[in-house]
RNA sequence: UGGGGCGUGGCCAAGCGGUAAGGCAACGGACUUUGAAUCCGUGUAUCGGGGGUUCGAAUCCCUCCGCCCCAGCCA
């Protein structure tokens, strides 16, 4: 993002982080000469925002010090792995920003390797064929606290492990019956020693291999050696797998075989939303939300939909940091970015939610007015464009108010505002219906004051959207909240479950929108701000003659914070 | 409980022995044809607690406390 390793002081600091400074020191000392990064995604699932953060840090990490960076699917359970994944991985990181060229690879292409390696390892003894179950394995490994036992297996000839490891390939055995395993320490207090399973047999069908295998590498067995054979310098990944560092040096020390280093960071949470795959997928196949990309979802897909742009999300992981403490974001964090790139880049349209029907009972019957607006009132480059007004008009039914509060400075009975670009108005008599709502407004208008200035120089303080009934077209727009009720939605109480914190008012679809004739061939995905609402983004529901926008994010709302306090106080 | 990590204002996060950056949020005010944006301004931060070393410690040592991760033939 224009960095540049030569920076002025202050910026240097400001964009350090623990994992930069580790690697320059790895440069000045002459361990690495270069920087090379891998994101290495299992697809089983669509990325989130908390991928996002991992793919900045492992792709950003190579650009900072112009390096490569490879894209590796971690490819090693063909039994939850699907080629869609692969291709909605892929997406999601080409929009983000991200191209990783050739450097396409997956862990699959390094199976026979893989089984070599294996070999290697049977033959100097460090490895062996085990044929206990599962639940045997389990009750050997020991606990916490209790060291393990060693397998009954633990000690067959090189001769025999080479054989039966050969025939486990052959699909002589059936599943479970057989795994090889690492000898390393039964006893050791860091349980992923304690002779870790490398293969176990599944005969299953690889989304890429076919049936060519019937016995998978564990993701501990390939990891590390899939990093030295495309010659990663530095191997970012999430705390958890820290643990298993020993063991991944163990592997590559064994086998004699170039060594990467491993660094380890706190993943990314984010209050009010789920950050695991697995609960995500529940929510999913659950029908709690519409797919994987709901845009109420923090997957790529889902926050693509919703009208975030990727320069907000690369914004977004720059400003979090990143740092080893396990911590939870504010997402007022993540929508400050947003609003702050489509501040910038989103043109301003009118858009009526509520409508609200007024007539300007002074303004002719059936004339109509082209109106100038600008497009962007921080960027005149954006140029402008015209909208009708005539007699009647919708105004949003929040900037009416009967009795209204303090400080409500809209429109109400007797009260004068300005219509953005159009003119100043006063509300004259309030039509209801027999229940009492109010149905419709009647005003006089100020022809002198076309397009929002008087020029006795008078002042209104308020300034309303609004759209020209005859002109306006329909839109569907669809609100989002959170879509949980509590900060932390994991934290619930016994027998209950993280669903019981889903929002009910996560969405809301209004069908009746109006907005500005402008936008009736809006194409799917163009954002807009609909001035004193928010964003809004077209959403791909949308078709000829059926308008759908989705709510990015609302403006920011000082008036319903001064309401709120108002009623605090009473 | 064994092991591996982590604890800096409400939320992120700099800091690497010389006396606490920045962002977000919040709260004032200015400005305003978006109650937006913008601009100004506002925080006594027990640097998890307690000891110690030092002229001087968030930074070094000791100790205690709290939180997270590991007992898948998941990744």
């Amino acid at each position: 993002m224009g960095e540049t390793t030569e920076k002025t002081g202050a910026e240097s600091t400001a964009f350090s982080n623990f994992i930069w400074d580790i690697i320059d020191e790895d440069l000045r000392t002459g361990r690495f000469d270069h920087v090379h990064t891998r994101f290495p995604p299992e697809p089983n699932g669509c990325l989130h925002i908390g991928h996002a953060k991992a793919i900045c840090i492992d792709y950003g990490t190579a650009e900072r010090y112009d390096g490569l960076y490879n894209l590796r699917f971690d490819d090693t359970n063909p039994v939850k792995e699907e080629v869609e994944f692969v291709e909605a991985i892929k997406e999601d990181i080409r929009w983000l920003g991200f191209d990783w060229g050739e450097r396409e690879y997956y862990a699959s292409d390094y199976f026979e390797q893989l089984y070599q390696f294996a070999v290697q390892l049977i033959e100097k003894g460090k490895a062996y064929v085990c044929d206990l179950s599962p639940e045997e394995v389990r009750e050997y490994r020991g606990t916490l606290t209790e060291p393990g036992r060693n397998s009954p297996y633990r000690d067959r000839s090189v001769e025999e492990n080479l054989d039966l490891f050969r025939r486990m390939r052959a699909g002589e055995f059936p599943d479970e019956s057989r795994t090889l395993r690492a000898k390393i320490d039964m006893a050791s207090p860091n349980i992923n020693m304690r002779d870790p399973v490398m293969y176990r047999i599944l005969h299953a069908e690889h989304h890429r291999t076919g049936d060519e295998w019937c016995i998978y590498p564990m993701y501990d067995w390939a990891h590390g050696q899939s990093d030295s054979i495309e010659g990663i310098t530095h191997s970012l990944c999430s705390l958890e797998y820290e643990i298993h560092r020993p063991l991944y040096d163990w592997f590559l020390d064994e086998l004699e075989i170039y060594h990467p280093r491993q660094i380890e960071f706190a993943r990314l949470n984010l209050n009010y939303t789920v950050m695991s795959k697995r609960l995500l997928l529940r929510l999913v196949n659950e029908g709690h939300v519409r797919g994987w990309d709901d845009p109420r979802m923090p997957t790529l897909s889902g926050l693509r939909r919703r009208g975030y742009t990727p320069e907000s999300i690369r914004t977004f992981c720059d400003e979090i940091g990143v740092a080893k403490a396990d911590s939870v974001v504010d997402i007022a964090m993540l929508e400050h970015c947003i609003r702050d790139d489509l501040n910038q880049r989103a043109p301003r349209v009118m858009g009526v939610l509520r409508p609200l029907r007024v007539v300007i009972d002074n303004y002719p019957e059936g004339q109509v007015e082209d109106l100038e607006a600008v497009n962007h009132p921080l960027d005149p480059g954006m140029g402008t464009r015209t909208i009708p007004f005539s007699r009647v008009i919708y105004i949003e039914r929040g900037d009416f108010c009967e009795d209204p509060p303090r400080k409500f400075y809209r429109l109400a009975p007797g009260r004068e505002v300005r219509l953005r670009y159009a003119y100043f108005i006063t509300c004259v008599d309030v039509v209801k219906d027999e229940s009492g709502e109010v149905v419709e407004l009647h005003c006089t208008y100020d022809p002198a004051t076309r397009g929002g200035d008087a020029p006795d120089g008078r002042k209104v303080k308020g300034t309303l959207h609004w759209v020209s009934a005859a002109h306006a077209v329909t839109a569907e727009v669809r609100l989002y909240d959170r879509l949980f009720t509590q900060e932390n939605p994991l934290d619930v109480p016994e027998g209950e479950d993280f669903t019981a914190f889903l929002n009910p008012k996560s969405l809301q679809v209004l069908t009746a929108c109006q907005v500005e004739p402008g936008l009736a061939d809006a194409a799917v995905g163009s954002r807009y701000q609909f001035e004193r609402q928010g964003y809004f983004c077209v959403d791909p529901d949308s078709s000829a003659g059926k308008l759908v926008f989705n709510e990015t994010v609302p403006l920011r709302d000082t008036w319903s914070k001064i309401l709120k306090k108002q009623q605090k106080n009473k």
